[in-house]
DNA sequence: ATTGTTATTTGCAATAAACAAATAACAGGA
DNA sequence: TCCTGTTATTTGTTTATTGCAAATAACAAT
């Protein structure tokens, strides 16, 4: 602390994603400044010196600018450096991977999300973010409530069914899904309340807890 | 590429794992300079301005340095960063793990083992740094060929069944275990090569791949 | 041939998963 | 009120998978 360095290039880079439409998508940002000035490319900025625990709180404020909320799922994902990703001379930049519901975002904002699979051509070393960022999303996915964090704070199993359907991509069985959640304890149902329509009302259910539960396996 | 920049304070520190005795074990290695100097700590060192693709040539060059082989499993584990991890100022470290087999280490070497429940204090975060590194190399370990990288390159059903059990910390059943990784297909026996003794002989075996694969997970 | 030892396979009960279908609960209209 | 359409939830039934215990295999040494 006694001691100050000239800033480094040390920077955070995001992956936010979110589901709509029934699809995984990317929240992107257009680059204010040059390098790139003007692309669609992942949401970024430099770690200031003053940022004290680490470099979570420059994701999160970048996050923070991007959005004006938190992301209910903050993971760091992989650090990227070297002197070729980055025009501007060596750099180091760590990237996080994050998750937002669709419902916390505002029209606009929404309307900028691009799914997965149309993305546009992303500047610097972004697209093996995006890569490394799916993969691990995908892996967690399999084994945990990770899926869970793209829904708002009350669900019913079938939204639960849909997110984990479209984040790992595959078709699971309706009732084996149900009754290996269940057995997990990551959800609890909330009494007497429930979703209507013209049918049957849905239980709602909530996490039982705020942070990611890894479910048990066995080898 | 064009500027160049002030060195920052960018280190990788390694947690290497091997397993001896029948215990999951850390490679530490003691400072010769301060800050610390003369305390046992996870091996580690800054990354060369001229390491020209990523931080995982500097922790291969730390590896090289300390054993004078390379790891046949190394993987990026964690980024730490802040003020105050290291008493000359901010500073960012890229923390690896590897997998290192007891057969690849000298003597000298596996005396200076440490089995992760008798750890000293270590300095900076290194105990952050080894908890999420156990954390992981046991997570791993419950779904892909991970602790294979902790054996020599040909080895027995029963040696593959001890490491498994090892790093995982728990009793595996052995019909179950075999048969769940032949069906994996990470492994192949070798024709005609088994290991004798007084009693009937083990086939061998050998990794199909030389990177680590997942098992394959329904949810 | 017998014994001791570790490797490998087998059999069976207990669990869990996949699949298909039934039942439940409601709104809205006949 | 009763019937219909719709989604939610539960129930079988069949089909793998796992856990556990025991049998069999293959060798060295006696």
């Amino acid at each position: 602390m006694e001691q100050t360095y000239q800033q480094p290039l040390v920077m955070v880079d995001t992956a936010l994603f979110t589901i709509l439409d029934e699809r995984l998508c990317l929240l992107l940002a257009r680059r204010r400044e040059p390098p790139f000035e003007g692309v669609l490319a992942l949401p970024g900025g430099f770690v200031h010196i003053e940022e004290d625990t680490d470099t979570t709180m420059a994701a999160r404020r970048v996050i923070r600018g991007k959005l004006g909320i938190d992301a209910p799922y903050l993971e760091q994902l992989f650090t990227f450096s070297g002197p070729a990703r980055d025009p501007r001379g060596w750099s180091i930049s760590v990237a996080y991977y994050a998750l937002i519901p669709a419902a916390l975002l505002s029209q606009s904002q929404a309307a900028e999300a691009v799914p997965v699979e149309e993305l546009p051509t992303l500047p610097f070393d972004h697209p093996q973010i995006v890569d490394k960022a799916i993969e691990r999303l995908r892996g967690k996915a399999t084994y945990s409530s990770l899926p869970a964090f793209l829904l708002p704070s009350e669900f019913t199993m079938n939204d639960l069914h849909r997110i984990y359907q479209q984040t790992i991509g595959t078709r699971l069985d309706q009732a084996s899904f149900r009754h290996k959640i269940l057995e997990q304890d990551i959800i609890e149902p909330m009494p007497n309340r429930f979703r209507g329509g013209a049918h049957r009302p849905a239980q709602l259910y909530r996490l039982t807890s705020r942070v990611l539960i890894p479910f048990e396996r066995k080898i």
